[in-house]
DNA sequence: GAGCCGTCTGGACGAGCGTCAAGATTCTCT
DNA sequence: AGAGAATCTTGACGCTCGTCCAGACGGCTC
């Protein structure tokens, strides 16, 4: 009995294991579709046909259209803490933490370019539309605490203290890193260097 | 044949200045809409409604959609440099020209804030449909051109120069303007207060 | 092999979209 | 007053959208 139960319980598993697999791979196509086209000109149907699925399909993994760009956002988010984890920590000296912070802001601004311009796509239409607000709120906290991070460990090795508040740091930071994103999609050759002399004024201004 | 040419021409410029404010008035309720929709959830009926007539008539001013909301971007840019202008000019001493700017920008992002939204949202929109693209860029511009005055007059009535480029000081304003407004729209209650404690921080850093 | 269940397809639906054009209405000038 | 131009309404078109559903497919257990 213990045995059968053991096994329906593996089959039960490896069903919702596959279930929620197929989920992370549609809203990965979701999130690929939207970096590409924005979300006013994203339809499930452009969206399924980037999963190699019928359109049919999305209804069966997602309760909505809603429901499945919620997921891909978050998805967002995983993708972007990861790749910023690990920046912060290993560092001996802080124009060596300013280089490698400089290095990682100005690498996925090139690499990633089409992801973050989904993001603030996204985060503006938080504004106007409730249902991602929530989301969009919890990935702008988490961006501004990573930035935070990032002042305060550039802080010890200055051995003094950050001079300004968490949401001052992520703002300046941002607004430099957003002007970076519009100028280099629009072909602007200098955008990448303009964001990493804009970090390098910037980030000593906001410690003592 | 003197008098017959200046009626007909004093004929055609009123039905010109007609058919152009006709126009204006229709952008105006393009500007409305979108203000209060967004770019994704605005469509030409909705724009109509909000003029008061029927939703053919936008073709007859119009050549598409595209064209309407070009023009309404367009009214946009003038509201604001009309807002903005007068501010930077009277002001006696550093102090003062920094608390009429934090009043001016506090004061508009709280006035306009649906405006403002606006404005992000077509921003981002022009980094996916290139239609928009030569138009909010010559607005970035001006918007860029405006706060480098600003800085110029700061660091006039400071008897020094500024120390940043323009692009700098834009990026950085911009962020914690854009930063503010999202909070603002959200219902935090201490946006508007942050947007003028960071700008009385970030401003002084930008002149030597 | 038969039946079942999870998975996927493809078509249908109603609604809303941008666009257009034919006709009604209003204005202007002789 | 009435012709003609300018302006506006109305309804239609072709299309795409989100959503739903009947059924096909394939692996699994008896």
């Amino acid at each position: 009995m213990a045995s059968t139960a053991g096994s329906a319980d593996r089959i039960a598993r490896r069903q919702v294991d596959k279930f929620d697999e197929r989920r992370r791979q549609l809203a990965d196509a979701a999130l690929l579709t939207l970096s590409e086209l924005g979300y006013a000109r994203t339809s499930l149907r452009e969206i399924a046909q980037h999963s190699g699925f019928s359109h049919g399909v999305l209804h069966y993994y997602f309760r909505d259209k809603v429901d499945l760009i919620t997921h891909g956002v978050r998805r967002y988010k995983a993708h972007c803490v990861e790749r910023y984890d690990g920046i912060v920590a290993p560092a001996g000296d802080p124009s060596e933490l300013l280089a490698r912070v400089c290095d990682a802001l100005v690498g996925t601004l090139d690499q990633d370019a089409v992801l973050h311009r989904l993001w603030y796509d996204l985060r503006t239409q938080s504004l106007f539309e409730e249902s991602f607000r929530a989301d969009v709120a919890e990935i702008d906290d988490s961006l501004e605490r990573m930035i935070w991070r990032t002042v305060q460990a550039y802080a010890e090795l200055l051995e003094t203290v950050p001079t300004c508040t968490p949401s001052f740091a992520y703002a300046t930071v941002d607004g430099l890193f957003q002007q970076a994103l519009l100028r280099h999609l629009a072909g602007a050759p200098g955008a990448l260097d303009g964001l990493r002399d804009g970090l390098r004024r910037q980030l000593p201004t906001l410690v003592a």
